[in-house]
DNA sequence: GCATAAGCGAGACGGTACGTCGTGTCTTCCT
DNA sequence: AGGAAGACACGACGTACCGTCTCGCTTATGC
């Protein structure tokens, strides 16, 4: 990820940029096949053609490596715009909710925010890696709501930036524990309901929901 | 937990009790003090006073031990009537919060669930052991607030039984995200805008916000 | 060797007296095989049928590991009375060379003692297995020469123990440095004329020969 | 040492005399500080103030470096005139001695050895650099010995060159032998002793012994 | 005087072995 | 039979050196 490539000095061999990518994606494959606690260094090292030492040399250890190769996978969120703040929130929710159902993350988010829970210098490397990279997309759809009119502008930025954290803590959270803890699929039938329920609240929600059953 | 209590046999000397509760203990206290990934099934029994044999004799693993020993952290959630489900709520994700905040809660729980990704058998025991075992409170909440009239009676169980485990992954996920993830406490601030959000919903708050600073 | 076997306490699984002699045994073909430089404790481990942990327990290191293992060998060394002093001292260093000619002697044995030049507790350890032990060949000899008469008997006991370390450097120096420095055999006709220049000395070897010389 | 200094070619820029006498001396100086098994060859180089690279490019490893390094140690061996047969061995062995007690000779000279037990290349060069150039020393004591008329003039060379092997096989492997094996000093004392035994033999060394002791 | 060629310091590289630690099983003796 | 003690086979750890390599220089010779 960051600035691993190369450090201060000009002098000596240069690190080889492509071992890099082949640790990272070893990694991933690792993750596939054996999961966060059976997966090694030895082993990532050997599937990516390269020497212990070189992967010491640039990570510090297993959470770092896990952290960084993980990361890469959230970048290729999105945020199209589908015309309703409904259907933006229900589109991101489902590219997330398939990047969890992925093995490599499942396998490595979860561990790594475990270990971070007693290291704070990797719960910022994954603040940084993976968090606040993601909340431009909270950033984004509010921006086009508001554009669309569909939210009112914020006047306090505090504020708005409370509701930001409030609304990414709410929207991962539900999408994590729905996939790993309760371990059932975050398919477009649950997404539509946490979008509504995120949308229109609980007690809306269940009036909806009462109406619904009794026109039945 | 569940059986353990000395099996179908009868003849030779009976398990030791006294040994199951003095390895739990054991167990937190070393989350506490190591972490998950630093916590071994050695030290454990040495701490506990009782050699090693008889610790894998009761659980298969350190996966199935901590399961056990932080399943207990959670049966003392309560949900006293506080008049409104909206105080109810409250009351209630503070005191998840509080045991989500104790070092063996946070060190142990993301690391099992982590660990669950690859293993049906453990998934399995934290459902049954954990995430099942607090369902109670949402289905308490809800029929006192049914009760009080807040929520309509639901007609469609198979429904109603959806709604639950939305709601539970909803509130479970948002504040594990917002204790461990973003690693800010859930604190009373917190809990009142999120119980906002869960209830009233997106729309409603940010209108509600647009309106708060209007007038200030 | 000495006191490795089973220290104080009395409980637990008792030491495999097995290991002991396979890792000895591993230790010389390793030895043969590859050299002291070579040679590594994994490699060793595998080729008994142990653990490397099991080898760390019971020896500090390669060095003493490759002491033990030679010391060994020099126990086989006897001394026939064969009817006078310069015919037991041949047969002595003609075993004690054949010894040395042994790859395993001679790969492990300078290796120590060029350790040991740093580490006195390794010096300790092979003067109480290897050097001390084959002193007594040299007192055997003493005193058997001395019965028949062909040396006198020692009334200075502190001037005695001199000699017999004396003797002992010198034949043991020779025979190693012919054996490993020289790099040429100590086969008969050299132990005949080492023999004869301890015995008679140098004068009177140089003398000899140039008679045999002259008659020629 | 020898044709390591540039070869063949003649264009390019020369290798600079300066880092052969650094790399020596800091090899000396390791051997001192950390003796042969714990000298590095990466350690030398910083000391020396030199690439690997350029350790690597003249020699071909630790043990030819080591040779190299201790062979310099003995050709400072002088054999002054001191008027008798006795008195030259005396002096020479205790200048042996001498350079034999200082932690660089004692450290490297037996780890080569060992080492050379398996490669023929590296014996070689030890007995080039070190065994043959020091024989000088006991034909110059010989043929001084024989202007003298202490020892007669040989007839036979060939078993005259078998004699100076012989004696150096005891000289030095006695003194070796006494310095790291037995680990005491090889003093004044001992050297007269040693000497004594060299001319005149054990039987005769012996019968003096008991005289003096009957003396007394 | 400018190309050619080797030497050189720096440091990354693929390896191998290290010595330690944790796992889950076993063996022995003591209740 | 249960249990404490601790040895055991196994396998990963993270580190240290090895000997090689690739850089960007510097320092000679020879055309």
């Amino acid at each position: 990820m960051q600035t691993r490539t190369t450090p201060a000095g000009r002098t000596g061999r240069p690190r080889s940029a492509a071992a890099d990518a082949a640790i990272l994606a070893a990694t991933r494959a690792a993750l596939v096949e054996l999961g966060w606690s059976r997966l090694t260094l030895g082993d990532v090292a050997t599937r990516a053609g390269v020497a212990k030492t070189t992967l010491y040399r640039r990570w510090a250890g297993k959470n770092e490596l896990v952290v960084d190769a993980v990361a890469e996978l959230f970048d290729e969120l999105r945020l199209p715009d589908r015309g309703s703040l409904a259907a933006d929130i229900e589109g991101a929710v489902l590219q997330f909710a398939a990047i969890l159902s992925r093995p490599e993350a499942k396998s490595g988010l979860m561990a790594v925010v475990a270990e971070s829970t007693r290291d704070a210098a990797l719960r910022e490397r994954i603040r940084a890696s993976i968090v606040d990279r993601q909340k431009r997309l909270v950033l984004e759809g509010r921006a086009r709501a508001q554009a669309r009119g569909e939210l009112p502008p914020e006047n306090d930025p505090e504020e708005a930036a409370r509701t930001v954290d409030l609304i990414f803590d709410v929207v991962a959270g539900a999408v994590v524990h729905r996939t790993l803890v309760s371990a059932e699929p975050a398919d477009e039938e649950w997404v539509r309901g946490f979008t509504r329920l995120l949308l229109r609240g609980l007690v809306d929600a269940s009036a909806q929901e009462a109406q619904k059953a009794l026109e039945a």
